[in-house]
DNA sequence: CGCGTTTGACCGGCGC
DNA sequence: GCGCCGGTCAAACGCG
């Protein structure tokens, strides 16, 4: 098993991709709505999205690494998405508390395989690595990278109970570019409740998700559900969904948004 | 004083 | 088995 080579390969991937302006979704749908939830995060809204590309049937062998990728159209701005997971398992460990008990918990992991939490990455044209995405964060780590000069940060959501966490690294192919990698689920609505973040928590505080997003108020026609399902899930992300739906009035560049179908279908090893 | 960041150490998974 | 690497811990530190 590769899955972290294979992420990563993916991700550069992305990466290139980011480079043509490239929108990707490739994301085991099962998955993501395995882990479906009321809280306005991008998880959800990503699950709730209909299925729109080429995507391979998920089959009982749903591929560990999918990635999806997209890139919107903005000047200083730009994000594309990922997910990878293979089984959603919100309880699965990070939660883990700082305590004696760590070790234990690490010991009866080596029993089953560790599960992780449905991840989705983001890749955000952006000079700032850490974004404000609406939730609070504890960096709890920095690694250096491989194959990359940037390093990669870890941060932890702070609320309490909550064990979500993200990863924000630099692309080493294109360090304008910050790669956001977020796992798990916010089990709370962001404390930080922007503008625009208020409607995406209210369209998300009904039991039952709404498959229409609500529409943002760009210039360009919304198209390609997968493109919906893209600006859905920014509609969550405080600060930055701003910033890029700024962009985006601004400079309405929706075709670099859409790339080719064929582009949205990453070819899975397996 | 509380909260967040920094940073070196540690651990587990995986490939060779 | 060993080494590499990613991920996490936790003490020290900084800041408001």
């Amino acid at each position: 098993m590769e899955e972290v080579k294979k992420e990563e390969e993916l991700r550069k991937g992305d990466q290139n991709l980011m480079g043509n302006s490239g929108l990707l979704f490739d994301i085991p749908l099962m998955d993501l709505l395995a882990g479906q939830d009321f809280t306005p995060s991008l998880f959800e809204l990503l699950s709730a999205a209909p299925p729109t590309t080429t995507l391979p049937p998920p089959s009982s062998a749903v591929p560990e690494s999918s990635e999806v990728l997209n890139t919107p159209p903005t000047p200083n701005s730009s994000v594309s998405c990922s997910s990878n997971e293979k089984a959603f398992d919100a309880d699965d460990g990070d939660l883990r508390e700082k305590s004696p008990f760590n070790k234990q918990l690490k010991a009866k992991k080596k029993n089953q395989k560790r599960i992780r939490e449905p991840r989705f990455a983001f890749m955000t044209k952006s000079e700032v690595d850490h974004l404000d995405d609406g939730y609070r964060w504890r960096k709890y780590g920095q690694k250096a990278v491989k194959n990359s000069p940037y390093p990669r940060s870890y941060y932890r959501c702070t609320t309490a109970g909550c064990g979500v966490k993200k990863r924000v690294e630099r692309s080493s192919d294109d360090p304008s570019v910050v790669v956001t990698t977020y796992e798990g689920q916010h089990i709370h609505q962001s404390p930080i409740m922007p503008r625009g973040a208020l409607t995406a928590a209210a369209a998300f505080a009904s039991p039952q998700p709404p498959l229409v997003f609500p529409q943002p108020q760009y210039t360009y026609t919304p198209a390609p559900p997968v493109d919906v399902r893209f600006d859905a899930a920014f509609h969550s992300f405080g600060e930055e969904r701003r910033r890029i739906e700024g962009s985006f009035q601004d400079h309405g560049l929706l075709q670099d948004m859409i790339v080719p179908s064929s582009a949205l279908h990453i070819p899975e090893e397996e």
